[in-house]
DNA sequence: CGAGGGGTTGACGCCGATCAAAGCTGGTGG
DNA sequence: CCACCAGCTTTGATCGGCGTCAACCCCTCG
């Protein structure tokens, strides 16, 4: 959580409210260009973040889990949200003005380093993301996918919740026919295999020497 | 620069240095995974962070000019670099200690906020990478590629020091060939130019064109 | 002037986009 | 509880873009 190292007393004389909020799978969290006042800090779940191309097209630049923050970007002051976020299963939240933020950075400044851990944090996941979903043979980029799905939202036996295959077109910059292609090939050699409704388990060790592949 | 809202008596009782650098084309300012000390925050040029992938593969992540800072990871601690950093031309940099910038933050904490719209300037730099120099077809890519040059370093007619082939293979994801064709293609309709050794100047509304294409 | 490292160009094959159609599956309403 | 429907996944066929290999050229630097 964004104030896991502020003390309870934090909280007592807040002039706005820190609310608690259920989105389901496929719900707008905000959108992209639209001023707001809320950042959010995600407990449980899992949100993707749209950028939109002047076109119609769609890519997803990153998918955020438990621990991570939404519209920090609002901090900056008078820009609005950089990207439309989607819950994509039910998503568990904590909406904070972000006068809040502002209000406790002043008074404890080991809040400052929180947004810039976190601000860091994704910088880190997006420089990886130029990488493994942007270089290298769509099968690469799906196993690579796939593993960061176990990662980042993974339950205790690293199990994961399929993504649609249009999002996870999105996400390694395919079509929606290969990335089905490529999963149904995963499937039928056991790499992956359905352990309840979508719920999906994966051959973690296999995945890692297709990634691998062109390493040799 | 970094430290431009602060007072000039923040620096009289200084403990580390802060010294000015010049890199010629192609040094290294640093390497990934090495520990330093260092960040730097550049005054001219332009300098490139790369992403060495487990193979011998590298992707070039992102492009920074006069006004951006490299380094800022160190502030997590214990990490060290996460790039290695490769000036492309000419660079004058400042190299200043991290102890200084934790130091001034304690002193000063505006100094908070100018890191932090740094890296949410460096995120939103990394984002709109991933759409615009991993999506759509090679010639796309390319024609984005230069208008981002004239943007990030272009001089006050716009002109851009090229990029060797390699280097442009690495941002957008394809072979040396490919670019290669693309430019020589763009140079023969003329919508690239040379203008001086390595200065050319680029016909930004035909290249938006091309970007647009696919968006119809 | 000679050597070498890019850049340029051609030929060819493959990966993946596209178009098209059929099979599943979960959700909905009777 | 079952039948049906909509949307998603799967699969096939075809074609174009781009990677790869290879040769050549040009400019630069020693």
């Amino acid at each position: 959580m964004l104030f896991s190292e502020l003390p309870d007393t934090a909280f007592e004389h807040m002039l706005h409210p820190i609310d608690h909020f259920i989105f389901s799978p496929g719900s707008l969290l905000h959108e992209a260009g639209r001023h707001g006042e809320s950042i959010f800090s995600i407990r449980r779940g899992l949100v993707k973040l749209i950028n939109v191309a002047p076109a119609g097209v769609q890519r997803i630049v990153r998918l955020l889990g438990p621990g991570s923050s939404v519209g920090l970007e609002l901090l900056d002051g008078g820009e609005g949200y950089r990207h439309s976020v989607v819950a994509v299963n039910q998503v568990d939240a904590c909406r904070i003005p972000v006068a809040t933020v502002k209000q406790l950075q002043a008074e404890y400044p080991v809040l400052h380093n929180q947004v810039r851990e976190r601000l860091q944090e994704q910088l880190d996941r997006a420089d990886a993301w130029i990488v493994s979903m942007g270089t290298g043979p769509a099968k690469e980029r799906v196993a690579n996918l796939l593993l960061m799905l176990g990662e980042v939202s993974g339950d205790a036996n690293g199990d994961i919740e399929m993504l649609g295959c249009e999002d996870m077109a999105a996400i390694v910059g395919t079509s929606t026919e290969t990335v089905s292609r490529i999963i149904a090939e995963l499937k039928r050699r056991r790499l992956v295999y359905k352990v309840a409704v979508h719920l999906y388990r994966l051959d973690t060790e296999a995945l890692r020497v297709i990634v691998d592949q062109s390493v040799g």
